[in-house]
This record gives structure tokens, C-alpha cells and sequence, in this order.
RNA sequence: GUGGGUAUAGCUCAGUUGGUUAGAGCGCCAGAUUGUGGCUCUGGAGGCCGUGGGUUCGACUCCCACUAUCCACCCCA
């Protein structure tokens, strides 16, 4: 136990990290330039939040989240999902009263009690966005656009972008009545869970993929044919906006997300190289959210990106990051006194501005220069007892291996070095 | 919550119908004449064979349980 990360928890080592460095400041950049600013929020919250907002009936609230008692009575809940805090700290600081929309996005962990599987883990990471204030399909096409052009600046190929509506409270219990009429009679056919849900929430049963589900599903009126005149013209604009910017998209009458809150744009865009939770981002608008969290009556959209399917599906198509070499000068050493040199100057060469690192294993030079190679240094300099006398050593450039002979002081040293870096 | 697979060195994996000192490749460390890496060669360190029971003269090997892990369902990112 002491050893082992608990289940469903993964460690990011330095030999990885690189590749979350690299999805981070891409999606920072891009939501930077579409005039996103990032918020942070805890990691935990009221239980209450997600309660109200993620919505009671959701498998999420009922079975998933990492609920517990603090020391002082409270009950607190580890974020499940980056939405609802984000809407709390939104209206706690009053932010609707601030120009309209306001934009905001994320970079959190989540925390969710599920069966680990590919793509899946108890603790994750997710990007997100969320805007609020705005009614307008452009925003619903705007939120998909970051998603898509974040994807295509990775160099993912082959993710299909999803759309659907799932109406607005007005037409939907209008729709539920319908559904349930058809269903009533079909409901020996139902698997246990959609007779649960077709009191509950009979949305979701179009969703199912139980066979005997399916069957009856088959020619089941979906939501997007019975919208209300508003959520149908939302509808309509969002795919006139998707098209301006040519974003290519299907329509999938059967996407229903599993979180309560959404409204009319649901979406999703999804990885086929991933396995079977092959959902990489999903998301859509909240018309209701903002007010059941205690703001005013104001819409919302948004969308959750998990980072590890991201990472997956980047290394799964064999897009390669470039590594970062941090080493550029690794200082090996002959004698004690060289050692104590070399120690001092490679402090002085940190302190310039470059990666430098000498040996603290007492190896031989042999030895020193191996792990030089490991490392990755861009150059190695041998300091001896003849070099410190001289006052000038040589600089080995690791890929080339030649030598130029350069003064024993930091502001020589970094030129080479930075003539080499620069001109990559 | 349900189902299936797997568990041997840091990593990837061998391991005979159960038989005595458990192996390989990679990695790590050290050497191959004096102060120079990558290739090659030699040597070395490193295993409660996931944990606990059972069967047996004897278990890495067979049986059971537990745990972990992987995959799928469900759900979702």
C-alpha cells in the first residue's frame, strides 16, 4: 500500500511531462487568443454544488464522487467536473455584473470513484472552457472552434465533431410526453435501468446500448425533431456558424449528456483511436445553471477536455513532442580541485541563463562523459588541472564532436553555446 | 456495480508433464594501458516468482481466496 499510487491514479514522471507541457501551453495560447482567461477554482467544493448543478439523478452524484466530512462538519465533494465551480465562483464574485460575455478556462483535476479502464482513471485532468451571458449561437460555434482548431494545431487527425440538440425546458417536457407515451406500452422491453430512467429522466434512454433497448429505440422520435421554434433556430445558426468557419461536423440526434444541466448544443468530439471511451472532449450550453447555482438568470456553454484521452490519442497516432534538451553544457572534471571549479562555474552558467550540470558521483572522465551523452548535453567541457592553469578549456559539441577552444569565463562560454541554440 | 485476461529483475518477457543453484534482451554499474560519449566486447549488481492459504516428499508451475493491473459493459473526459 505504501508503495502503490492509489487505484486509478497515475504518476507523470519527468520522462513524460513534457508531453503535458506541451498540450498546456497550446491550449493556453489558444484560449488567450480567443479572448479566454483562466480561472482557478479548488479542488474541492460544497457537496451541495455539484449536487444542484451536476444534477441529483446523474450517475456522477449518485455514484462517483469522493464525498467526505472535513473536521469541521462540513461535507465536501472533490471536483467531479470543472463546470459547476467555475459558475460558483463565477457568480460569488459577481462577474455577471461585468461586461458580457465574460470567457473564461481551466486546467484542473477531476475526481471521480468509477472501474478504471483505458481512458478512464479516479483522478484526471481536464481543459474546459465556459462563457457566460451570451444566447447566441456564435458562442455555441465559437466554444466548438477552440476545441477543433486546439485539435488540428496538435496535429490530430480523424476526430469527428458530434452536434445535437437537446432542447430547452419548454419543448423538452413537451418531448418527454411524447417519448413516454411511446414508450409505455414498450416497457417489459426495456433493460432495468431505462425503466428507472423513463420515470427519472427518459432522455437518456435513447442513449442506451442495451440490445433490447436498441430495438425499441430504433424508430423512437428524437428530441431534435420536436424542438420548440427557438432551440429549433438556435439549432439552425449553430450549424450556419460552424459552416462559415468550415468546420466539419455530423449530427447525432442521439447525444444526450450524462450531466443534467445542458440545454438546446450538446456536443461531442470524439477519438477512434483511443479505445472504447473514445469521447475526448464533450460539452454544451446550460441556459439554467448559473441561476440554479444562486446567480442571476443567465445562460451558459462550455466544454470538458480530458487531457490523458488527449495524450493517448496523440501518442496512439504517433504524433511525436519534441523533448526539450535541458542540458546544454555538462562540465566534467579531473582531479578535486577541478571538481570544485567545475561546481562553482556551473552554478555561474545557471545563474547566466543555461542549463548546466556536472558530476556529483565522483566518476571517471570516462564515465562523465557517458552520462554527458544521456543527458542529452549539447556540449561538454573537460576542466583539468591544465585547463584552470591556461584559463581556457575546449567545448565539445555532443553532435558534431568538435572542439573550439574558448576562455574559462561564463559570458564566452554562453556565446558559443547560444550561437547553436539559436540558429535550431 | 457486472464480466473476461494478466501478475517472474528497474522495463519487456522466457521458464519443459510439478524436481534441487530462476533465465534472456534492454537498462544500470565497472573495465577493455595514460584525460573524452555514441558502436563493439568482458564482467558485476539486482528477484519473499503480487499476498495469504491449500494439494504434494517437493510448487514460479496445480487449486482457492484476496489484492493489484489491463480490457470491456455501464457511465463519461
Amino acid at each position: 500500500m505504501l508503495t502503490k499510487a492509489p487505484r486509478g491514479t497515475r504518476d507523470v514522471l519527468p520522462e513524460e511531462v513534457y508531453k503535458w507541457h506541451f498540450v498546456e501551453d497550446m491550449f493556453r495560447q489558444i484560449c488567450h487568443r480567443f479572448g479566454y482567461g483562466e480561472m482557478r477554482t479548488p479542488a474541492f467544493e460544497h457537496t451541495e454544488l455539484f449536487q444542484r448543478g451536476v444534477g441529483e439523478t446523474t450517475d456522477i452524484v449518485q455514484k462517483e464522487m469522493y464525498t467526505f466530512e472535513d473536521r469541521g462538519g462540513r461535507s465536501i465533494t472533490l471536483k467531479p467536473e470543472g463546470t459547476a465551480p467555475v459558475v460558483r465562483a463565477f457568480v460569488e464574485h459577481k462577474l455577471y455584473a461585468e461586461a458580457q460575455p465574460s470567457k473564461y478556462y481551466y486546467i484542473t483535476p477531476c475526481f471521480r470513484y468509477e472501474r478504471p479502464q483505458s481512458g478512464r482513471l479516479r483522478a484526471f485532468h481536464q481543459f474546459g472552457v465556459e462563457v457566460f451571458g451570451s444566447y447566441g449561437a456564435s458562442t455555441d460555434a465559437e466554444v466548438i472552434a477552440i476545441a477543433v482548431h486546439f485539435f488540428n494545431r496538435l496535429g490530430l487527425k480523424g476526430l469527428e465533431v458530434r452536434v445535437n440538440s437537446v432542447g430547452c425546458p419548454k419543448c423538452r417536457s413537451e418531448y418527454n410526453r411524447k417519448l413516454k407515451e411511446f414508450l409505455s406500452d414498450k416497457l417489459p422491453d426495456l433493460c432495468k435501468t431505462c425503466n428507472t430512467r423513463y420515470e427519472t429522466n427518459p432522455l437518456r434512454i435513447i442513449d442506451c446500448k442495451e440490445e433490447k433497448c436498441r430495438n425499441v429505440i430504433n424508430d423512437v422520435p428524437f428530441m431534435l425533431d420536436n424542438l420548440c421554434g427557438e432551440c429549433k433556430t438556435h439549432f439552425e445558426e449553430l450549424k450556419a456558424y460552424l459552416e462559415i468557419m468550415g468546420i466539419e461536423y455530423t449530427v447525432d440526434p442521439r447525444i444526450v449528456r450524462g450531466l443534467d444541466y445542458y440545454t438546446k448544443t450538446a456536443f461531442e468530439i470524439v477519438s477512434r483511436d483511443i479505445g472504447s471511451q473514445g469521447t475526448v472532449c464533450g460539452g454544451g450550453r446550460y441556459e439554467g445553471l448559473v441561476e440554479e447555482c444562486g446567480g442571476p438568470a443567465m445562460p451558459g456553454i462550455g466544454f470538458g477536455l480530458g487531457i490523458e484521452r488527449l495524450i493517448l490519442t496523440l501518442e496512439n497516432q504517433g504524433i511525436g513532442v519534441e523533448k526539450p534538451v535541458g542540458t546544454d553544457i555538462y562540465v566534467a572534471n579531473v582531479g578535486e580541485r577541478a571538481g570544485k571549479t567545475a561546481f562553482g562555474l556551473v552554478y555561474d552558467l545557471r545563474k547566466a541563463g543555461l542549463g548546466a550540470e556536472c558530476d556529483h558521483m565522483n566518476r571517471s572522465l570516462k564515465a562523465q562523459m557517458k552520462y554527458s551523452d544521456k543527458l542529452g548535453a549539447r556540449f561538454t567541457m573537460v576542466l583539468g588541472e591544465e585547463e584552470i592553469q591556461e584559463g581556457t578549456a575546449r567545448l565539445k559539441n555532443m553532435q558534431s564532436g568538435v572542439e573550439t577552444p574558448v576562455k574559462l569565463e561564463v559570458e564566452a562560454i554562453k556565446a558559443i553555446i547560444m550561437q547553436i541554440k539559436g540558429s535550431k
